[in-house]
DNA sequence: CGAAAGAACTTACTCCCAGTAAGTTACTCC
DNA sequence: GGAGTAACTTACTGGGAGTAAGTTCTTTCG
């Protein structure tokens, strides 16, 4: 099972190998935060253990609450990586697009494929990160309010003449949960639409009331 | 604190009042599940243990057991009942408006509507529903599928000549997603926009894209 | 009436898991 | 090689979910 760190036996190993029983801080560190990483989007926030993590890890609990202090804010750790990377991917996908028509439709398939490829740790911002109570809860919200700004931000420069702020907030508040939501959903597909008919048909879906915003 | 059913002194009161100590079932677990939606609309499902329900009832916690099998069970109980109320309220609303485009509009106030009127039995289905983990996840799942399909209905007998049951379940579950995401972000704001206006931006957004369906 | 039966209800636990105190072991730098 | 420190562990506490086994009230039937 650990099969990253195998124990060391306590009784002294032979005498040239250095064996390294401890390793430096940073390495232990990203140990701990990818096999956190991986049982927390198997099983759950709830149904994850801070012993399981230590025993994967092949490690003692308190040394994860040494670095990570509790068990939330281990998951909060999972949560800006993963946050950080999936940022990265939808917005490089929509700062190469040509014009706002199509950097909408190269974010949202930016969205789903990077799902698609890390299925497992999506789960852990999308599935169980909507917590409502505790820290981790708060983290998962900033995630969506990155979201939700950048989306704001594209109306904004699609729809320069549109003012009402609030009308703006309803709207990003609308496609970032949409999006969410399908992404939830698409992963408990056994066959899901493609990234691309996923982003396609929300694409046809909003384009127009996006456009009427302006003038109503 | 135990306001409704004060503890009755162990030692046997004055010899008339029946004082009915122990009362009929169906009545206990009517006070027992009104103080659970209250206590896990409050603190969530989380932050609720099984001994404060039990406490604020003036009961003990294996009689919830008996009667509710396990936390989940209980906080099941919980969104049936509410879960009732709420399809209720959209699906009236939705069936007394005169069109398509104004049941749409009708069903989306009744639903932000709703929510307003139930602040806290709501933050049970929505912010803490959804727990991917455990039972209680299935029956949020359940609430969640009841809505989707009352939408898709609705997308169907607008765009008859849509065959592509995929698009429809998209389509279903971008707004259902997108009505859901809204009800927390407007919980969460000290002065929200009205349910009207929130649904007409919805409506506004949504409704070209939706008639756009049939010719693509 | 009074005992039998069966509900409603409780005390007193078990187990599991987050979190911690205090100590031990390996490495490092003089 | 010894002092100092970072990495790490054993062995706990506390609290909450869930349970076994009993106790008290109420009803029913002789």
């Amino acid at each position: 099972m650990t099969s990253t760190t195998p124990p060391i036996p306590p009784g002294a190993p032979s005498g040239d190998a250095p064996v390294r029983r401890k390793r430096d801080r940073a390495a232990r560190e990203r140990e701990i935060l990818d096999a956190a990483e991986r049982i927390f989007g198997d099983h759950g926030y709830q149904g994850t253990s801070m012993d399981e993590i230590a025993a994967q890890v092949g490690v003692s609990k308190p040394l994860i609450y040494q670095y990570y202090g509790s068990k939330d804010g281990l998951f909060l750790a999972c949560l800006s990586r993963l946050r950080a990377k999936l940022l990265d991917a939808v917005s490089e996908a929509v700062l190469a697009a040509p014009d706002a028509e199509q950097a909408m439709y190269a974010g949202f398939v930016a969205w789903f494929q990077f799902l698609d490829d890390h299925p497992r740790s999506w789960s852990v911002i999308v599935d169980e990160g909507m917590l409502s109570a505790g820290p981790a809860a708060q983290a998962a919200d900033e995630v969506r309010a990155d979201f939700v700004e950048l989306i704001a931000t594209m109306v904004r420069l699609n729809a320069p003449s549109t003012t009402d702020e609030e009308e703006i907030q309803i709207v990003a508040q609308t496609i970032s949960g949409a999006t969410e939501r399908l992404a939830i959903w698409r992963t408990r597909l056994e066959l899901p639409p493609s990234p691309e008919k996923t982003a396609r048909t929300l694409q046809d879906l909003l384009w127009q009331g996006l456009a009427n915003l302006q003038q109503p």
